[in-house]
DNA sequence: AGCGGTTACTGACGCGCGTTACCTGATGCC
DNA sequence: GGCATCAGGTAACGCGCGTCAGTAACCGCT
């Protein structure tokens, strides 16, 4: 239990000004004169006795509360498994510190979803969703009643801007390249169920790779992935059981691993017998064997940009209604051209 | 920006009782008897109007601030590397949402180390410490103000509960593993440099089992590893340069990713010619070909226990000095017998 | 009727701060 | 000299809440 607290009239009294001018010194206010000399009086009388301005009572006083909310929406599994989330905090927090704020994390249970309060409450001034579920009435209360809110991922139909990476562009990059490749059954395994907007766009930016080069899409080259590498290990076997493949994109480099496990137990040598494609590039995609071609998603530019959004929020300022983060595809060993190419090539 | 806030006061009068009674009945206080009546009225009152109470007022009228700070001291590579930080945040939150508390996550910059004040402003109760670091007087000055501060990861000599997995008895787990598999010349690759108490606590853990089992430390067998995969590919690589192994103990799974390619590219096939075993068991170690044999870290369980710590420290109640938690090892397919004994077993 | 005891409730203060409106003495200007 | 201006500073209020010290009404008992 720390000592009796130091409050500005402690600093007041040993500065010999009033509580008034402590305040004025203390908040670096330009509007107000202070000579030079009392201002120094008055920090130095901080600085001895060791005063830190109390937060709550400042924010009573009509401030706000410094604070940034972030809202993980995702489920355990989800989260445990987003090798790039810390990343994402600490783009966030970059954000933050630049303009004195602070990020409180909140992680929802399963069943409850109770974090409107935490703005409601006062306790953050605006709240960034990640992974935003269209099944979330305490959201659009939120957003009808006008507190700053920014979703990390998309929801249509939701008046609140949102940021993400360009997911659609992204795919097409990854399926493009195994094109290119001269590959013409590719797989597709999603990085989640398709409720999940990320995962259904995902789909479709292979989709429409496909269709740009005139290639019909079969649904037995596409399987649901979810989040985790057993569920590409799974989606992977039911696609190697019904039919042949020669390369597949996989919306997620932890599900690939799965994949690409699978793929080992089946006698497939990557990328000689199938090239693979993954999507996130998690910092250990280079060092997988092989290691892994993928789309580079920009974690920490993604939570630096879903801050500076809030922030501009919360100042009362107009932000893009929709921010789309580009991708790049960073070529790797586990994609090649296929057998008969390779054969023909030299 | 949202309407008027809806106050206790406003609350009051449509019940038609006094702020006091709204008083009693919101915090619940059983030693004031409220007949049920009357406490429906308010609660109905309260629903009606959409009441929440200002986290900062209730802080300000002598209350606690609900929350606990989550200090990450890593260097950016380290957090980014830490695959397990996200599991042992989530048991961090599971921890505080059982005692309605939140959590405040501080990354720091490397240069910066301002976050006492997150403590002396009344933003949080306590404080949890994570890769403490000796050269912080700041820490020290919080601990001696006796302010609530535990600390995740090790720091000899600071008057701070703190909790820590048993990385010495997690070490010797693993390394006791490739001798009894018959292994002699093992190597072994810290998990960072040995100013980190975690990575020497390790090499003492590899140290002990070689001298129980009477194997001289043969200092040309151990090398440094850095958090990231590179570093243990760097330092892989320098070993093999000096001399032969048949085993080798990576202090982190992620380095170990690293150390393993180095291994393939040297021409060496995991187990066959060198077994390995990892440390911290991240989710993707089961699907790396081979399958890590590694030893598990409890990162939710982590979380957990340092929440409930300083939770009890900020309850004023006392806390272990020293909680160690334990690992296990995880026998996967990274690790076989040793050439020799594999031709003389059949 | 008188009295102690209980039940149900309330008025007023203080938490630490930001801020507004006001005050005082010195200076400038005609 | 008289008035306006201004630098430098302050007293007092309110933010929303928890809580203490009451108070008024009512009950049971003699």
């Amino acid at each position: 239990m720390p000592g009796r607290r130091v409050t500005s009239a402690d600093v007041a009294a040993l500065a010999g000004v009033s509580r008034t001018t402590v305040s004025f010194v203390m908040n670096g206010r330009r509007d107000v004169k202070i000579p030079a000399t009392t201002r120094r009086r008055v920090l130095a009388a901080a600085q001895e006795l060791g005063y830190h301005p109390n937060a709550p009572a400042r924010q009573l006083a009509g401030g706000a509360s410094q604070t940034l909310g972030l809202v993980l929406r995702q489920s355990p599994e989800q989260v445990a498994g987003d090798a790039l989330l810390v990343e994402t905090l600490r783009g966030l927090a970059l954000a933050a510190r630049d303009a004195d704020h602070r990020v409180l994390v909140e992680t929802l249970a399963p069943g409850d979803g109770r974090y409107a309060n935490l703005l409601r409450s006062g306790r953050t001034d605006g709240l960034i969703i990640s992974g935003p579920r269209s099944d979330d009435p305490e959201l659009a209360d939120l957003v009808r009643d006008g507190f700053p809110v920014v979703l990390q991922g998309s929801m249509p139909g939701l008046a609140a801007p949102s940021v993400d990476v360009d997911n659609v562009a992204g795919a097409r990059l990854a399926v493009e390249h195994l094109l290119g490749l001269g590959h013409r059954r590719i797989a597709c395994i999603t990085n989640a169920p398709l409720v999940y907007t990320a995962a259904s766009e995902r789909l479709a930016g292979y989709t429409q790779a496909l269709q740009l080069a005139g290639i019909a899409v079969d649904r037995i080259l596409i399987a649901e992935g979810g989040f985790d590498a057993p569920s590409g290990h799974r989606a992977m076997s039911t696609i190697l059981e019904r039919t042949e493949i020669d390369a597949a994109f996989v919306a997620s480099d932890v599900v690939a691993l799965g994949a690409l496990a699978a793929l080992r137990e089946a006698g497939y040598t990557v990328p000689a017998d199938v090239s693979v494609v993954g999507f996130d590039d998690i910092p250990l995609s280079a060092y997988l064997d092989p290691p892994l071609t993928t789309v580079r998603l920009p974690a920490r530019e993604i939570g630096l940009t879903v801050g500076l959004a809030l922030l501009e929020k919360i100042a009362g300022r107009l932000v893009a209604d929709r921010t789309l983060l580009p991708t790049h595809l960073i070529v790797r060993a586990s994609t090649g051209p296929p057998r008969g190419a390779a054969e023909a090539s030299p």
